[in-house]
DNA sequence: ACAGTAACACTATAATATTACAACACAGTC
DNA sequence: GACTGTGTTGTAATATTATAGTGTTACTGT
């Protein structure tokens, strides 16, 4: 099976098809929960899609707000449960400076992977550029450090927004 | 002026003379406040030197806490807003996935810092590792992309933790 | 059906960060 | 020394993000 890699990556479009984005997000987590024999839930399957609603960063509270738009009214920790659970299977990537949390464009992949997000209009894409986590590595290695998780979350404008 | 740059960086020995670590920001942090015609005010160089306490990041109400112990006890506005100051001078990094504050090793350097941080101690060092600042910069231009801002965060063992 | 486990619901609360406005302090000028 | 404008701090309230703890429900395998 494919990863939705070759389709979700990096700026795309504004008006690319973003249904296949979701079918391709929500395709790949059924297939990777069946492969490891985890339940891929109803609140973590809408939770997922929510997450998916743009190529943007969305609040743990943000989803929360759309869940309870939809009568399904869940509390904070079941949102965050669910999102535990999709970032523990790389399904869902967290950004630690926006404290949010995006989809990830690669769950196939297995390296680091790296963000940019564009101040003006809060678009994020996902890279995953070896050489930069290759750099890193470098680095950490020269201080002597083990390195086990790479954050790298580089904040600018995006093609579309840098003509403006 | 030097920067405190040679006597602060990476992981230092466990029994280094830390107070000349602090005496070296604190000077710098002089120097600079008086090259920009900005206030070093009572507040903001206390919050300094206690973000200094260690080479390890000191999150806001852990601030605020030290500064009620000594009878002075301000409010979390003036906390963050020291911390807002030092930030923008350069004088103190904030780690986003820590929500923490650390002490800038590298004042005076121009580049992008990067940070290790020791998931079993705490500890964290800056490097300013052009390789990697590069990559970012060439990762970013790949997708056409206006880098302005990098956020690196790098979380492992530091050499004294990995050999234990 | 039953036991074991995983997931969820719910309440409460912790931890982090900001808004808004009032009071004060300092620099430069008269 | 008083006046004035700017920048800094004090204070109270509140917003935002995240977790703990307890009990209940739902699914899985026998």
């Amino acid at each position: 099976m494919n990863s939705p890699q070759e389709r979700n990556g990096g700026f795309l479009p504004d008006r690319h098809d973003h249904g296949d984005c979701v079918a391709a997000a929500l395709e790949w987590a059924i297939a990777v929960c069946g492969d490891r024999g985890v339940r891929l839930t109803p609140v973590r399957r809408r939770v997922l899609e929510i997450v998916w609603q743009g190529h943007r960063p969305f609040g743990a509270y943000a989803i929360l707000e759309v869940l309870s738009g939809e009568g399904h009214c869940p509390s904070p920790p079941t949102v965050y449960r669910a999102l535990e659970f999709l970032v523990s299977h790389g399904l869902v990537h967290r950004l630690p400076s926006l404290n949010a949390f995006v989809g990830c464009s690669r769950p196939g992949h297995s390296g680091a992977a790296q963000f940019l997000l564009c101040t003006a209009c809060g678009m994020a894409a996902e890279i995953n550029d070896s050489g930069i986590e290759s750099a890193i590595e470098r680095g950490a290695a020269a201080e002597g450090f083990d390195c086990r998780d790479q954050a790298v979350e580089i904040s600018g404008l995006c093609p579309h927004c840098r003509e403006d």
